[in-house]
DNA sequence: CTGAAAGCGCTTACAG
DNA sequence: CTGAAAGCGCTTACAG
């Protein structure tokens, strides 16, 4: 900018204003600036603007795994609205360790990001209290903040399971196995407290022996499948916590003899085209992302009012698995 | 970093001394340092600190669409190549646009990233000619560049397809449908160009009526199909150009009664869930994303040899949809 | 309408 | 081992 303003024959301040398109400039002294801005093939330096404002116009996003659909579709909902604002993103997969997650939102505070949209794997996000102190605002999306007062968006998780359920006692299912993740992640304690609550409103005991929770992994999902159909009262239909647990579901049951009726937490591309197709509890992650969006850059403006939690609700796509009698 | 220095009584340069853990300090100074930056809760402004050093550690994505599985799984390898290197990337879906795609890229380098990945969408990268000469490295994915000189990495395209039609052909398949996107597109035209050299390798004439090049969109299916279905001589196995054409194709026979064999340009997930699973041809998303990666921080470090276009082999996957005999 | 000075928060090169 | 000065590229507050 100074060679700018050498070349030019002007000062300094005078092309910053026309860079920034300032009025008061004579419509002469702007034209040899451009002149100058071409020929030196200038771009203005924004970190060193930053610098100087304080606001960088960058957001930081946490999630959990680029490649899972759900965060993906989940991140482009916030680049949409972040576009939108003039804002660019930052991006980082935790891959589900909280040690990353901590040194990824850190590093995206270093760089004065103006806001992080988190999808945490942490359990403990009182490492955020110093960086929420110096200005920085956080929304947690998917799953709440642990230990630290911030604004959430969450899927109704407990409400969506206990539709699915519904739907399947409504076939006629009394033993419905259900197969989440750890226990230890939120959203896993929330779609087993719906699965509950579903056998309760419908006067069914809960019968732990039919619940599985952990990653849902080829072994895991085996063992689990095996104990659920042995005995004398197999489980005649099977709740799947989220989309991975579907899958893998979907991948031992193509190994065994018993079909039973499935309905899984969370849609995903193709679910219509199997068979059968499969019955789902959507939640809208896109909508999850622009809720998210739109509620930072309100905090990013200004609005400091007390933390909000915002629950989406869900809804049941019945496409066949689900509807199978016993 | 002021404010450490006045608190620990010490000199600006100590602390950073400190901060960036060059030695020369004396522990007790170093203590005192250490004390103030608690007791402050300092955090080092990175900005400021590139404004000084030049580099940012930071490089940007354009890719086309995040929530497309082929691009996550890219964008997934070239963050966790980046973190390995102690760099932040930032991500941007161009929706297919070329003027979204220059914004996105321009916005990056007036951040001034180290460097630029980018899966592009526009036919005409010259834009990009004075970030080159700034020292911005740029790696082109999944597409090159056009009318600039710049790395590239590529999955063998042409190869794949013929790969994938000479296993219709051996199956004893002679008319085979070709449902690729618009010819505008390098991979589309590529792939076309795969299929024709196939159909020659094999003695077989190139029948135009058997192609169909557009965005895979249900009209356009359906119309391609009840061109190919149609007449004395219909096709008896169907090339799909990439995923979404793939599924496009899977969604529309669902709706007929033709039958034919398919082989699928690009894997997705559940395609071994199918009735039957399908046959791909899969392109290594994981690796082309850090090849790239690895390129582009070879430059980054000064790797100033010329231009380089890596084109990363395929994968034939027979599941049995393209077993099928005439 | 225009510009010289100071400063954002850090590092670099130098002197003690 | 330690620190005062200058500067990265811009903007802010002020004076002409």
């Amino acid at each position: 900018m100074n060679d700018v303003a050498r070349t030019a024959g002007v000062g300094l301040k005078t092309v910053s204003r026309v860079v920034n398109g300032e009025p008061r400039v004579r419509p002469e002294t702007a034209r040899k600036v451009h002149a100058a801005i071409t020929k030196l093939g200038f771009r203005r330096h924004e970190g060193a603007r930053w610098l100087r404002q304080g606001s960088t116009a960058c957001i930081g996003m946490v999630l959990e795994d680029m490649a899972d659909p759900f965060y993906s579709m989940l991140t482009r909902a916030v680049e949409q609205v972040a576009r939108a604002k003039g804002f660019l993103v930052f991006t980082g997969s935790s891959e589900a360790d909280p040690a990353q997650e901590r040194e990824l939102a850190q590093a995206f505070c270093a760089r004065r990001v103006d806001g992080l949209v988190i999808a945490p794997a942490s359990q403990d996000h009182r490492y955020l209290e110093p960086e929420l102190q110096a200005g920085v605002v956080v929304v947690f999306v998917d799953r709440p903040a642990q230990n630290i007062d911030a604004d959430a968006v969450l899927a109704d998780n407990a409400g969506g399971v206990r539709a699915g359920i519904a739907h399947l006692l409504s076939q006629g299912h009394r033993r419905i196995g259900f197969l989440g993740d750890t226990p230890e992640i939120f959203t896993a304690a929330q779609r087993l407290r719906g699965y509950q609550e579903a056998l309760a409103a419908a006067g069914l005991p809960f019968d732990e022996s039919l619940v599985a929770m952990g990653r849902p992994e080829q072994g895991f999902v085996r063992m689990s499948f095996d104990r659920f159909f042995a005995g004398p009262e197999p489980v005649s239909a099977l709740f799947t916590g989220n989309n991975r647990a579907t899958v893998a579901a979907l991948r031992e049951l193509a190994t065994r003899t018993e079909r039973p009726a499935l309905v899984g937490f969370d849609d995903f591309e193709l679910a219509d085209l199997l068979h059968p197709a499969i019955t789902v509890v959507k939640q809208d992650a896109a909508a999850i992302g622009r809720t998210a969006a739109d509620l930072l850059f309100r905090r990013i403006s200004g609005d400091d009012g007390p933390a909000r939690t915002i629950e989406l609700s869900t809804q049941l796509i019945p496409r066949g698995s689900g509807e199978v009698t016993p």
